[in-house]
Formats: structure tokens, C-alpha cells, sequence
DNA sequence: TGATGTGAAGCGGTTCACAGCC
DNA sequence: GGCTGTGAACCGCTTCACATCA
């Protein structure tokens, strides 16, 4: 197929494949079926094998897919066969937490830097992570060939921050803070909006709990008390 | 038109809206146009009608909206006016990090308890939190009247530990685990999962740099080399 | 006149179902 | 026989465009 314009729900979903296939392998075996994949980690078999097919034809009919064959393409379409150097702004709870962030070593990610602009925090170390100051932003991405950014600063500064990043270079960012921020089409922002996803959250609880309404729904019956 | 079936991604917005209009309403404004808002904050105006149409008529025709009623609506429909407790359950750097995040006082959370296996952790404080023993986690609940839980464990813990918060009678979770979670359907699970975030992101970087691709597609012609 | 509320059109993503191949 | 790859149907969300009303 090898289509064009691959949707980020669909490169999201390469990593969950990816994360699955390394669960898989680790057992031993050496050849799954979507269908497999599917039944086992809640998916739907037609959304793996057209979301694979955006990239080339990884399977053999009759067979499967070869597990391991299938995770070094999977690795090598999302890019985590060579490192990224991360960089971390605002040294404050969240950054610090993030710095040493065990899913980020995991999976080839290394944090190379940490900014903050508080005077305070400059100079000292966050495991073996310096904290650097937001001034010599630039230099330090430079040198440190940093290619990552995360954003961990009040929303209020989070623009004039993404600006930075922008002008440094580094075309992908990840924002923690709760601001609607604007970026030139050719960076990849990826918000992850805390706020917003524990208002949702409330918003639930808020609701009046029609006890059966979601359960009728599952079992294709209405009950009424 | 107050319809049933609200969506997850239009409960995610009013959230964004109540943040607009705190901003709006900061500046003394009293009265606002979706079309304002939509302008001001990179939003749609169809939408923004849309969403709150669900919930009542709130606006008033040629006029627009009175900000501090929308924010009271906003405030009542999000559950934002009463207080959530929440705990979280990991007590290690994303936990700890998460317990004095700033987004969750701000907003009506007060983080009430943290929860860990580990007999280290267990009776210490984390500001004026106390870290208790996982084992005593339905008791704690019910005594602080907890309604929201935060699993920041690592992946191979977070389906057990989702079993025991759904057994303590919490209908609401938010989980930083990087894995598949499985839980009924009367409870409202919202997965962060920075892992394919930031995998997400390193495709972003591994695509062939298409300079023009993008810039071509919004200015309507194509532009080569 | 000016902005809402909303039916209808448009669009993108998901699921179905099956032809094609091992 | 079994499973992939994929056109077509389906579904839900977004956007448009306008009737409606202050």
C-alpha cells in the first residue's frame, strides 16, 4: 500500500504494536497472527494489518508475521534505532521527575540537559543531569546535539519558551503545560494536557451514575429498575 | 438540543473553554462571541457552539455569552465545584513529582494520599502527604473519601493495582503506566502514556525532512527543488 | 444587525468482508 | 486451510451554512 500520509493515531499505535511484539518475543515465539495480536491485547486484527500495510508488506499470507523481523522494522520506522538527546525545561517538580523518567531510558532517549531560568537551580546536578541556564539555550542544543525538547514550565511562559526551541532548531517538542501554544507547521508539538485530562476525569464523576445504562448497553439489553 | 451521548474529546474542550474564559473574564471582559473565542484561541466557533449546545442554551443570540455565567455553567458541568480527592499510587519520582504538581491544587484536586509497596517509603511525608502501605489502600480510601486515583507504577504493576482501585469503590483513574489496562465499564480510565508519546515523536524525526510537503499543502501549490 | 443553535455536508478513522496468496 | 492486504461500508467528529431570534 505505502501510503502517504501516515495519521498520528496510527504512529501511536506502531509503538503500542511495538511494545506488544517485544512481550511476545520475550516468550520465545517467532511468528503471530494480527488476529493474535488482537485477541490478546484488545485490538482490532484489520487496524494492525492496514496500519502496517501503510508501510510495506511485513507479513506472509497462511503465516503471520515474523515477530522479530516485524520489531526491527517497527524500530526502524519510529526511529528508535538511533538515540535521542532530550532536553528538559523548567527544573521544577515535573522536569526533575521527567529527568530521570525510567520509560525515556528505556526506549533509546537519553536527557542530556536541563534549563530553568531561576538562578537558584543553575549549575546544580539532577542525578548526572546539569541544570543549565535558559540563556545559553541555543549553545547547549547545539553542542549537546540535542534533537528533543519537553516543555515543564508554567503555562505562562510555555510560548515564549516553544519560541526558543523553535528558533534552536529542534523540530520536535513535548509541552506539559496547559496553554494553547502556536508553532510553525514543520516542529512536531505534542501536548499532554494534565488539566485538561483530570477536568474530563471530573466531569465523569460528575455525571449521575446511570448504573445500567453502560452495562445495558454491553450485554444489548435494557434494564430498569 | 441537550443530547445524551457526550464525547470524550468535547468534555476535553470544555475544560479548554473554562480556561479561556478565565482569561477572558481576568481582562473584565462580561460578554463574549464563540466567533471571539474562536479567533483569540485558535479554536472553531461552530464547535465551541456545538459543545456547549449540548449542555443548554447558554447564549443569548446577537449578543454571545456572558463570561461569568458560561464560567459558572462550565464550573457545575465539570464537577469543578466541589472538591476531588485524589491519591497516587507509585510513590517514586512521577509520583512524588505529581503529589505538588501545581495543576492539581489549582483546579479543585487536593492530592489526599500517596501509596507504596515499598516499607522505605511507607510512613514518610512528600510535603504534608503521607506515603501508606499499599496494603492498607481500601481502608484509606474510604476513611479520606478519595474519588480519583493516579497509578504512576511501573507497567508490569498497574494492571493489579487498577483491580484493587476498582475494588475500593473509585470510579475514576488516571494511569501514567505504560501498558495495556483492562477495567469495567463503569469506571472512567484515562491513560497517559508518555512512552508512545515520545515514540510518536522520534517517527515525527525520522521522516524524511519533505521541506516543502506541508507548507505547499496550506498555501495550495507545490513548490520543488 | 449580529450571534446563536443546528441540520446537512464533509472528512477521517475504524471495521467489515473477502479476494488473493502462501 | 489460514492469514494477509485492501476496497467498501460504516461511524463519529468537524465544519459549513443558514434559519432563527434578541
Amino acid at each position: 500500500m505505502k501510503i502517504e500520509k501516515i495519521s498520528e493515531l496510527t504512529t501511536n499505535r506502531l509503538s503500542i504494536y511495538l511494545r506488544c511484539l517485544n512481550e511476545v518475543a520475550a516468550e520465545g515465539t517467532s511468528t503471530v497472527s494480527s488476529e493474535h495480536l488482537a485477541h490478546r491485547f484488545h485490538l482490532n486484527s484489520a487496524q494492525i494489518r492496514k496500519d502496517l500495510a501503510c508501510f510495506g508488506e511485513f507479513g506472509v499470507r497462511g503465516v503471520g508475521y515474523y515477530v522479530e523481523n516485524l520489531r526491527e522494522h517497527l524500530t526502524k520506522i519510529l526511529g528508535l534505532d538511533n538515540q535521542h538527546r532530550v532536553c528538559i525545561i523548567g527544573a521544577g517538580r515535573l522536569g526533575t521527575a521527567l529527568t530521570d523518567y525510567y520509560g525515556f531510558s528505556q526506549t533509546n532517549f537519553k536527557v542530556a540537559a536541563l534549563f530553568d531560568a531561576d538562578k537558584e537551580k543553575i549549575g546544580k546536578k539532577v542525578g548526572d543531569v546539569e541544570v543549565f541556564d535558559i540563556k545559553d539555550f541555543a549553545r547547549v542544543v547545539k553542542k549537546d546535539k540535542i534533537d528533543v525538547a519537553v516543555i515543564a514550565v508554567p503555562a505562562e511562559y510555555a510560548q515564549s519558551v516553544l519560541e526558543k526551541v523553535s528558533k534552536s532548531g529542534i523540530k520536535a517538542v513535548m509541552n506539559f503545560a496547559p496553554a494553547p501554544l502556536r508553532v510553525s507547521e514543520d516542529i512536531k508539538l505534542k501536548t499532554i494536557d494534565l488539566t485538561t485530562s483530570l477536568e474530563s476525569l471530573s466531569y465523569f464523576l460528575a455525571q449521575p451514575r446511570n448504573e445500567n445504562s453502560k452495562a445495558a448497553k454491553a450485554s444489548g439489553k435494557v434494564s430498569r429498575k
